[in-house]
DNA sequence: CTACCATCCTGGTTGC
DNA sequence: TGCAACCAGGATGGTA
């Protein structure tokens, strides 16, 4: 669930406590023994963070000489600065001032790598980040006969975007999700890549979005979800233009996508 | 190549 | 009321 303004949400929420300080030690809880080696533990005792950085939804520590502990949050992941303990806290970065960094998924789909030299967005597999001036309309010419709205959601060619923001994305763009990446004009293409980066940066500029799963009861809560104009609405009234049509929800590949038939063609 | 499926996991919801 | 079945979702790996 969090996709990339809500892994930027997080990043923006703990850097200032993390930055430029050491780590004192690891951290794990009971079924996430092995989570670190002890090569990790011995490295990285003493290290100092330099950044937090982001990549799509990977939100990674930036640690002297080359490495970095990069999380993936999943379906429910967050880190957040306070005591490791709960039931649902899976790994902890404790710092030398005592301040602890924590990370918590309940769902248990995230998790976690230290990184030696590799990029995240390497030892990941993913493509630019949907907010990098790697991403752009290039990055959508294809030859695949797969479908805009599963080329979206394929972190190794754009990386940040899950199924909210996609549906979001197409609907405001007026893309039929079910079109094949193929088939888009060059037109069509610019639109949706202008539809990505405004949507998320708007995100972002509401601290993300806080729903079900993920929700961000540990720190101050983002409230985009309060402007999806699709995402959720199932049956509800199409929003932004006067086609009097309501929200559909197709299954595709075992995923929900909400669009509007009449606007988005 | 692509579409589909099950898998991981848990809490909330639905159905009996 | 109580409990079991079911569902969602991101990434991955397997199969048709």
């Amino acid at each position: 669930m969090p996709e990339l303004p809500e892994a930027e949400a997080m990043r923006r929420r703990i850097a200032p406590a993390i930055e430029g300080r050491r780590i004192a030690s690891l951290w794990s809880g009971q079924r996430d023994r092995g989570g670190w080696t002890a090569r990790d533990r011995r490295d990285l005792a003493g290290a100092r963070i330099e950044a937090v950085g982001r990549h799509g939804k990977l939100v990674f520590l930036e640690i002297e000489g080359g490495r970095s502990i990069a999380f993936r949050l999943g379906m429910s992941g967050r880190l957040v600065l306070r005591a490791a303990g709960d039931v649902h806290d899976r790994a902890a970065v404790e710092l030398s001032d005592g301040t602890t960094l924590v990370f918590s998924d309940f769902r248990r789909f995230g998790g976690w790598r230290v990184l030696h030299g590799e990029s995240p967005a390497e030892a990941f597999g993913l493509g630019p980040d949907a907010l990098s001036p790697g991403f752009g309309p290039a990055t959508l010419v294809s030859t695949s006969r797969r479908s805009v709205k599963s080329a979206l959601l394929d972190q190794s060619l754009v990386a940040g975007i899950g199924n909210i923001y996609a549906c979001e994305s197409l609907f405001a763009a007026r893309i039929h999700p079910e079109r094949k990446l193929r088939s888009l004009e060059a037109r069509e293409r610019g639109a949706l890549v202008r539809s990505i980066r405004r949507i998320l940066r708007a995100s972002i500029r509401r601290g993300g979005a806080t729903l079900e799963d993920y929700r961000a009861t540990e720190g101050e809560a983002g409230d985009y979800e309060r402007r999806f104009a699709v995402f959720g609405r199932e049956a509800k009234k199409c929003p932004g233009c006067k086609c009097g049509g309501a929200v559909l929800r197709a299954v595709e590949g075992g995923r929900s996508t909400f669009f509007c038939p009449v606007r988005q063609r």
